[in-house]
RNA sequence: GGAGAGAUGGCAGAGUGGUCGAAUGCGGCGGUCUUGAAAACCGUUGACCAGCGAUGGUCCGGGGGUUCGAAUCCCUCUCUCUCCGCCA
């Protein structure tokens, strides 16, 4: 959410924000019935002041044994309850339509972030490593299949496309990358790890902002309300919800591994192959809760942190500074991770280094005390993938593909795999 | 799933219809004392909203109701705890 001070008196840098970003929101209506609300919550808190004088009065001629004026004075309280009654009503259904369309109004991107309407006026800020050479390579389905590490047709068979069996050293490949990015970044980057439920409630989901606006994209289990995360970032984020963080809580850091789950509702028929796009995958996730002033700061030591991981796996990487048209609703900053699979000839988004700003604490709200005495206010959220698994593997199948058929184990993942070879069944 | 108990400020914990936004303790902040610190003592200390401000309003798990008036009574939901049942 952006403060209601900023929607109602910088309405153009708001509008602005909003063009460049894309994304059609309605502020109008906002402010016309924000207007008509701070009107009618004016005159109805003075009916609420001459209520609560006269039930004080009733209760000191009680007090006093003059029933009879009291009766009188109750009499009058009547019919005052029933304007504030019918004033209540008003002041609630506006408010329920302002927060409803509040929700609907996304975050500003940061003044440094570049103009475009699409992921084409994106721009590579830099890349890591050498593009390393295709011959011995092939996409990572075929490499899997040598290898006999995934199985497709049976993830389909009993899930459906979009769900993938690890087998094996598949699967152990799998556990190793988490294991040891996990254990990257608490020992190495002085993360804390948080292993959260899989499924939250609604008011999670808004905290974070997939809902309202992207209720579609979630798995949702009706009988109970919830919702099967699609990033851990859901979860961790929503850890603080409605709490007061104390000044020396501030900056907190986690670390999360969990299962994420995505519809891909729009994304049909793209990138279906392989492990390219999935409706269930792996990922660890870094949270940060910063003090507002630091949290540009920290964007660049998240998106350090996570580029760590793909430089001791010796994988070719580029960084993309998103822009305005292509950043999420929620985002203020953004850059992308983007590693080099050689197989298939492309850069995978890997990881999206996230800059929220207040947006998210506002949703849920999640405040600190600078001080120790000081003012609750809201503390900025981050959020990196540190990384995403599956397109990892594939990078990697691809990348150390060796001549013989056989995939190279990075030095960092050796003791995880206990092996440094990975080699196709006799 | 069944039965019972409970949810109050940063924390603990009083308060069962009328100056209760809420006693008290702890914690925090400021001060006195002290070379300094501790202890002791004194003072202070919730959040949100509207308003330029004075001020006003809302909030005692969430929602609804009764009443001139609700932390306090009623309904409902959620969560926590105890016991029973079922179960990985």
């Amino acid at each position: 959410m952006i403060d209601r001070k900023t929607l109602r008196t910088e309405t153009e840098r708001v509008r602005a924000g909003m063009v460049r970003k894309g994304i059609d929101a309605p502020l109008d209506e906002w402010l016309s019935l924000d207007e008509e609300w701070r009107l009618l919550t004016t005159s109805l808190q003075e009916k609420e002041a001459a209520s609560n004088r006269m039930s004080q009065e009733i209760g000191a001629l009680f007090a006093q044994g003059k029933k009879d004026e009291a009766a009188a004075a109750r009499e009058q309280a009547g019919s005052l309850k029933a304007e504030i009654a019918e004033l209540t009503d008003k002041d609630r259904e506006l408010r329920e339509r302002l927060d409803e369309l509040e929700l609907q109004i996304p975050n500003l991107p940061h003044s440094s972030v570049i103009d475009g309407t699409s992921s084409d006026d994106n721009v590579e800020i830099r890349a890591w490593g050498e593009k390393p050479a295709a011959e011995n390579t092939k996409p990572h389905w075929d490499i899997a299949e040598e290898l006999s590490i995934l199985d497709f047709a049976r993830g389909a068979k009993i899930a459906g496309s979009g769900f993938i069996v690890f087998k094996g050293m598949g699967a152990r490949l799998q556990r190793a990358l988490i294991s040891y990015m996990l254990d990257k970044h608490i020992k190495d980057h002085g993360y804390t790890e948080i292993y959260p439920p899989y499924l939250v409630n609604r008011e999670s989901l808004i905290g974070t902002g997939q809902l309202p606006k992207f209720e579609l994209d979630q798995y949702h289990m009706e009988r109970d309300d919830l919702f099967l995360i699609a990033t851990a970032e859901i979860p961790v984020t929503n850890l603080h919800r409605d709490e007061i963080l104390d000044y020396f809580e501030v900056p907190k850091n986690y670390v999360a591994f969990s299962g994420c789950f995505r519809r891909e509702a729009g994304a049909a028929g793209k990138d279906t192959r392989g492990l390219l796009r999935v409706h269930q995958f792996d990922k660890v996730e870094m949270v940060k809760f910063v003090a507002p002033e630091n949290s540009y700061a920290e964007l660049e030591t998240l998106r350090e942190n996570a580029e760590a991981v793909l430089q001791e796996l010796g994988l070719h990487y580029r960084v993309v500074d998103i822009c305005a048209g292509d950043m999420s609703f929620s985002n203020a900053k953004q850059y992308d991770l983007e590693v080099w699979a050689p197989g298939v000839g492309q850069y995978l988004e890997i990881s999206s280094v996230s800059n929220f700003e207040d947006f998210q604490a506002r949703r849920a709200n999640i405040r600190y005390r600078p001080e120790a005495s000081a003012k609750p206010q809201f503390v900025h959220t981050l959020n990196a993938s540190g990384v995403a698994c599956p397109r990892l593997m594939a990078a990697l199948l691809e990348t150390y593909r060796q001549e013989d058929g056989t995939v190279a184990v990075p030095e960092v993942l050796q003791s995880y795999m206990g092996t440094d070879l990975i080699i196709p069944p006799q």
